[in-house]
RNA sequence: GGCCCCGUAGCCUAGCUCGGAUAGGGUGCAGGCCUUCGGAGCCUGUGGCGUGGGUUCAAAUCCCACCGGGGCCGCCA
């Protein structure tokens, strides 16, 4: 996973290249690159930027890590008026101290100036995938991890200059959709219910009941056979019935998505899938070009495989040759995919028909796969260069053979990414206080959609949204009702997708409802107060004009100009494994160290000229931290 | 049986790709900071790399073995 397409041109760069102009000078150094050795010390006595080269150079050179660094720095020549003012060795280590004044002029007009941090890229057309919930429920909140995370990842390239195309994938031809059709169709449910969302009362009620049923009727089971394959067929009152159900329940759960700040370009269906007959050029293909075969014996008789065996990855496999189509001729789910993941790369005609579905509060359009004619004038969604898939671990072993299937088709010219992710579980005591009778020997309970044993993302915001709300109030006893509303909704939002965003991907979240409501420490409105605070000492400065010079420089002003110098390296290690993390731990220490500035360095009280220094310096801080809030999908708030 | 992921203080978590300075946060607990730009804050203390080998001048990081937890393994999606 990972992609290494920048250039930057900050002036982070700047520094290290005239960094290596300085030791370049030194003869020990001459004709050695340093590119990837700098870092930053962790004291600010031993200087403002690092370069470890000489300890790789030691064993070359036959001599200690420290010798080298001595001998570098007393060749070293520092130019006269440039971004470094001094070298020193120390420990093996070559520290570089900045000519401040200087760096800190060029460091805020760069950071002030919209953008700031975004790297330069070759632009890719690249389709991220994620969501894809079947239409038969709510959202739990390991389906929001997914969006939260798939949202990432298209805010980022986006941000990176990548034209990126979202598509949501709805499976509306599924078991899952069967259960409810039944349920409505043979079991007399209402198809509303007074007060509760659709998609809630859909999932919560009608699914877990109707898989209830199936234990006690088994001829149920049958009905749901029939449903599936009316479905299936299409041009029926049952897949039409089905359609408009799927539709209403994804309806539902654009709702909350929105809510969270999520938007799409494209939903795909999997009965327009169908329709637009992607397998069968699939397959044609893969025929023509000799990737798959017919078993004519051995387990998988009557089946056709996909061949994987000549593949290093696959050898070692008992079975490594995939299944594609059953030996009664129907296709299973790997072969739905690659085809489905050929269309998305180009490698299939676009036979889909598109309309518009909505326009999302975003003011974006939201378009959709159709049946029938739909607009002839639409935007091209497919034929991308990369496409992201946020699908969660279990499927690992099957979007690998997707992964490989279409790196054969393309030779190689293609790239398909399994954007993996580990599942949410609920704690213990969460689902003790849910009534959940699970094993109490286990650490933490698997969710269930099908028992009901779930979260819905729903109730957490919910739950957000109150706790906010009575917190806000009781900050800002005199505020309207609008401003404590509109400033809660912002901050359960950032609050939910801050806890998705900051855990690592391959972790598993264990989620405990009492934890998840706490707002302090290491959450979205610690960074989103380090925001407001900002705002507070702007607002109250009135007019100034700024100063970006700086006479002298406590250290906390330091400390707030160097992590913003590291911005842009911060969005490439974001960009390099597409792992939120980097930014979520960049605009938590940004916000620490406005934390700390603004206990120790007075902005409004100061003598004139540091006066407007610190302003300036407040104000690029605060853009650098609101355009990191916005890659994770955060509310930057003015007031809180 | 094969393969994949995870294991860092009481609890949660970063660092592992690319080995280097005293392992970074959060929470909890103990204490301190309100005549100073907003206390969802700041400061001090507390406590940690699953185990055993190996490679290296140097290992949380690389290699091997083991232990513990989770997941996936051809006609489900």
């Amino acid at each position: 996973m990972g992609l290494r397409l920048w250039i930057s041109m900050s002036l982070l760069r700047k520094i290290e290249a005239e960094a290596a102009t300085i030791l370049s000078r030194a003869g020990i150094l001459r004709d050695v690159s340093l590119e990837g050795t700098f870092e930053v010390p962790p004291r600010p006595e031993l200087g403002d930027l690092a370069t470890k080269v000489c300890f790789t150079l030691a064993s070359k050179l036959r001599k200690s890590p420290a010798e080298i660094a001595a001998q570098a720095c007393s060749e070293a020549e520092v130019a006269e008026g440039g971004l470094i003012e001094r070298v020193e060795a120390k420990g093996g280590y070559i520290n570089f101290y900045f000519n401040w004044p200087r760096v800190a002029e060029e460091l805020l007009k760069e950071a002030l100036k919209p953008g700031y941090g975004k790297p330069v890229v070759k632009p890719m057309r690249v389709m991220v995938e994620h969501t894809s919930v079947n239409p038969n429920k709510a959202l739990h909140i390991g389906h929001a991890r997914n969006a939260c995370l798939g949202d990432f990842v298209s805010r980022l390239l986006r941000f990176a200059g990548h034209e990126v195309i979202v598509a949501n994938y709805i499976d509306d031809t599924g078991t899952q959709v069967a259960d409810i059709v039944v349920g409505f169709l043979h079991l007399g449910f209402p198809l509303e219910k007074e007060g509760v969302k659709f998609d809630q009362y859909c999932g919560d009620d009608v699914y877990v009941r109707v898989n209830r049923m199936y234990s006690e009727k088994p001829e149920l089971l049958e009905k749901r056979r029939e449903v599936m394959k009316l479905i299936d067929e299409g041009g029926n009152d049952v897949a039409d019935f089905a359609r408009k159900l799927a539709e209403r329940v994804l309806r539902s759960q654009l709702q909350t998505l929105w809510r969270l700040g999520v938007y799409y370009d494209l939903l795909n269906w999997e009965s327009d899938i169908l329709r637009a007959k992607l397998w069968e050029q699939a397959f044609r293909k893969l025929k023509a070009g000799g990737y798959v075969y017919y078993a004519e014996d051995g387990k998988a008789k009557g089946c056709w495989l996909l061949k994987l065996s000549h593949l290093p990855e696959f050898s070692k496999l008992e079975s490594p040759d995939e299944i594609l189509v059953r030996s009664d001729g129907t296709v299973l789910y790997p072969g739905k995919d690659i085809a489905y993941a050929m269309w998305k790369h180009g490698l299939l005609e676009d036979t889909f028909s598109y309309k518009i579905f909505s326009r999302q509060p975003n003011g974006k359009l939201l378009w959709t796969t159709t049946v029938g004619e739909g607009d002839r004038e639409h935007p091209k969604f497919n034929d991308v260069e990369l496409s992201i898939n946020v699908i969660d671990v279990r499927q690992s072993y099957e979007q690998k053979v997707v992964a490989a299937a279409l790196q054969m088709l393309s030779r190689g010219e293609k790239k398909y990414i399994h954007y993996a992710y580990e599942v949410v579980s609920l704690s213990r005591r969460t689902a003790r206080k849910m009534g959940i009778e699970a094993d109490e020997s286990r650490q933490f309970i698997h969710m269930s959609g099908r028992r009901g044993w779930y979260v819905n993302a729903d109730t957490l915001l919910e739950a957000l949204y109150q706790k906010a709300l009575e917190e806000t109030r009781k900050r800002n006893p005199d505020a309207s009702r609008e401003f404590l509303e509109k400033t809660a909704e912002a901050i359960a939002v950032s609050a939910f997708r801050y806890e998705m965003l900051k855990v690592s991907p391959d972790k598993m979240i264990v989620f405990d409802l009492d934890e998840a409501l706490k707002l302090e420490g290491n959450t979205a409105p610690y960074l989103q107060y380090a925001h407001t605070r900002c705002a507070g000492i702007l607002r109250k400065a009135g007019d100034w004009s700024p100063e970006y010079k700086p006479r002298s420089l406590k250290e906390p002003e330091k400390a707030l100009l160097r992590h913003i110098l590291m911005y842009p390296k911060a969005v490439e290690s974001a960009l390099r494994d597409l792992r939120p993390i980097h930014i979520c731990s960049y605009a938590h220490k940004l916000a620490t160290l406005l934390n700390e500035f603004y206990q120790k360095c007075p902005v409004i009280k100061a003598e004139e000229h540091t006066r407007s220094f610190r302003l300036t310096l407040v104000k690029a801080a605060k853009c650098t931290l609101a355009s990191a809030l916005d890659l994770l999908g955060i509310v930057p708030l003015e007031r809180m």
